[in-house]
DNA sequence: AGTGAAACTGAGTGCGG
DNA sequence: CCGCACTCAGTTTCACT
């Protein structure tokens, strides 16, 4: 669980890498390409758990396919000094926030949002407004993905550089 | 592949649900909870991905322990029109551009950016300002999450409402 | 579309190098 | 840390309802 030496070598930047791409090759074929056995595998694979560098297993879902068809960024400012631990409570109460941090620049929050429409979005923004210590909202809406959209938590591949 | 009428009932929406928190439910686990059989739900499955609502199964990895540790949203600003194919062109060739979008406001694109540190990101960031169309950038780096981080590409939870 | 059984493939574990 | 061999669980296909 807890990510302390996290030491990883070659092998296993491969097998995360392997496993990005798809999270349900077989240990075997994993130890096929990179030249170990699957029990290999599956020990590193387990190391890499504990250690918290791989922390899960998704299914990758099409929103539009769900419903979700609006998408946007709402850059927060708020009242004075903003306490990112009640900017997390507000931001937990509401669904439709799919992703929240602090950021430089002049607004203390930005948070990314996925709504059905435009009037579920516009709502999620009222109910926004509405918490006391947020001043005001600025939203850009995002109208076309550049790139099929890699997952916002991991990146293109197990490596810098 | 092609995502057509994309009809998918309850049933349909508490499977993606149960593969969008762990990708390596079995299906007869699934089953169990939704009342079917493993074959069912292995049908089904394999009839959501045909049909593009389920577009893959990744591991998530913490970024950090990859070496990402520096993280930023990039606004561009364009010359003139800017056209969306080229600017797709140029995402493409940058590894650490891990989301790029059309978006609304001011801006023309918006770029999500992954670097080791922050002498990584300027000498992306100086990379992306060599393109001859690319007028102006305006970064805002991301200082803490306020939520775990949900999947960039889905939704916290499988249906709006 | 759903079920249940059969055949097969991969995960998980103990032991030895 | 790795590989081998074994067991068992999960996947996949098929015949049937």
């Amino acid at each position: 669980m807890s990510s302390r030496t996290a030491s990883f070598d070659e092998l296993d930047r491969k097998i995360i890498t392997a496993l990005m791409a798809n999270a349900r090759t077989s240990f075997a074929e994993i130890g096929a390409v990179i030249g170990l056995s699957a029990t290999a595998v599956k020990r590193r694979v387990d190391r890499l758990r504990e250690t918290g560098v791989i922390t899960g297993f998704t299914a990758t879902v099409e929103p539009s396919a769900l419903g979700w068809r609006t998408e946007a960024y709402v850059e927060v400012y708020c009242e004075g000094a903003a306490p990112p631990r009640r900017l997390a409570e507000v931001v937990r109460n509401h669904p439709e926030i799919t992703a929240a941090m602090t950021v430089t620049g002049g607004a203390d929050a930005l948070l990314h949002v996925r709504a059905r429409d435009v009037e579920h979005f516009e709502e999620v923004l009222e109910r926004i407004r509405t918490v006391p210590f947020i001043r005001k909202t600025i939203s850009v809406m995002v109208l076309s993905h550049l790139i099929p959209d890699s997952p916002e938590a991991g990146a293109t591949q197990a490596a810098p550089e």
